[in-house]
DNA sequence: AGCCTTTGACCAGCG
DNA sequence: TCGCTGGTCAAAGGC
């Protein structure tokens, strides 16, 4: 991706010329649909994978990013790595880094949004972290396996940030299955759960595209806000599991309301909730919108680590008010919670472990 | 009407 | 220069 000034995502003028001079369509030959799978797994974007965090399902990622303790832990926690615990190791950022922030005149684009306040920290390349600490109080503050959210894994990279196996649903993308309009519908998720990637905000998907890399297809999502460049590339698994989400940029707004009532996850708030969690509530609360944090956090990923915390404090986040619609959209998500729920205790057997592994 | 997903095609980077 | 690949566009269609 590239970069981009500041109009990164909105069309490009020339692009659009471009595609508007063509439009008869030539069509040539592209075939999209030439679905490769994963043959030389690993390929292209292991470098950029290899180093990555598992972590215990039900956390979400956002949080995980979120947590000044997490980040402290990392930061200050150095170890080796255990075989029964998780530890973390920086990679040094890999070449694709391109973000997108374009709020940020001051730092260059780059990709990365959530991950990025989470590699952020531990910056230090090759260097490992002992998660022990920080995984208790995550999963405290997360409330573990929220129901619905089928976290079990995050992988994160200092330039992107993976999520992996993100359960199904999380993700408003939408499922293999065609039942995806529930979840993407008007921004509304099924399962509501918004995804654990999620970082409650809401996303359009422009485009899917079988990597190669990757067994499963993998989905672009834009961030619907104004203004807002953060994309998204989701990965999900034959049954509608996310497998894998990398955050580019950093949002520039607050997570949209969330409708959140009690009992209820919402929808689009849903994604709050995707881990039980109301990013609302947590200490993340506060600025922890992803966004926000994100932004300036990968900016300050190359360098130091400092930062982070001011960034994660930063963000206000209002409670929303409940809204009208509200309710009928609880009542819906409701539904869909159940579903995801159901499924989610299926796979609680998960196992629920960290790795990280550096390149 | 508005927003979203789907999907085929185009574009650009890279080897 | 060519082919591959990932990323993006935008028309079409759904809700
Ligand atoms: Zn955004």
């Amino acid at each position: 991706m590239e970069f981009v000034t500041d109009s990164f995502g909105v069309q490009r003028p020339s692009l659009t010329e471009r595609r508007a001079g063509r439009v008869g369509f030539d069509a040539p030959a592209t075939n999209t649909s030439g679905v490769r799978v994963a043959d030389d797994f690993h390929s292209s974007s292991l470098e950029i994978r290899a180093p990555y965090l598992t972590i215990p399902y039900g956390l979400s990622p956002t949080m995980l990013l979120d947590s000044p303790m997490f980040l402290s832990n990392l930061q200050d926690q150095p170890s080796p790595t255990t075989g029964s615990f998780p530890s973390v190791q920086t990679p040094q950022r890999s070449k694709s880094l391109e973000g997108i922030n374009p709020q940020s005149s001051d730092s260059k684009p780059r990709m990365e949004s959530i991950p990025p306040s989470f590699p952020s920290r531990g910056n230090q390349p090759g260097s490992t972290m002992d998660l022990h600490q920080f995984l208790p109080s995550m999963e405290a503050s997360v409330g573990f396996p929220p129901q619905g959210s089928n976290l079990s894994s995050i992988k994160a990279s200092t330039d992107d940030v993976e999520l992996s196996d993100l359960c199904r649903g999380n993700d408003r993308s939408p499922p293999p299955d065609g039942s995806q309009d529930e979840e993407n519908r008007g921004g509304n998720s099924s399962f509501g759960l918004g995804g654990l990637a999620e970082d409650g905000y809401n996303w359009r998907k422009y485009g899917q595209k079988q990597v190669k890399g990757s067994e499963y297809p993998r989905s672009y999502y834009k961030c619907t806000n104004l203004n807002c460049q953060v994309k998204k590339k989701v990965e999900r698994n034959h049954e509608g599991q996310v497998t894998e989400i990398i955050y580019k940029g950093g949002h520039n707004h607050q997570k949209p309301l969330p409708i959140r009532r009690p009992g209820f996850p919402s929808s689009s708030s849903s994604e709050f909730q995707v881990e039980g969690h109301d990013w609302r509530n947590a200490n993340d609360l506060e600025g922890a919108p992803p966004h926000a944090s994100i932004a300036e956090l990968d900016v300050s990923s190359n360098i130091s680590n400092d930062e982070d915390e001011d960034q994660v404090t930063h963000g206000s986040t209002s409670l929303g008010c409940d809204g009208e619609d509200e309710e009928s959209e609880a009542k819906k998500r409701k539904h869909d919670v159940c579903a995801a729920e159901m499924s989610a205790s299926s796979r609680a057997a998960r196992e629920q472990k960290v790795v990280v592994q550096t390149t």
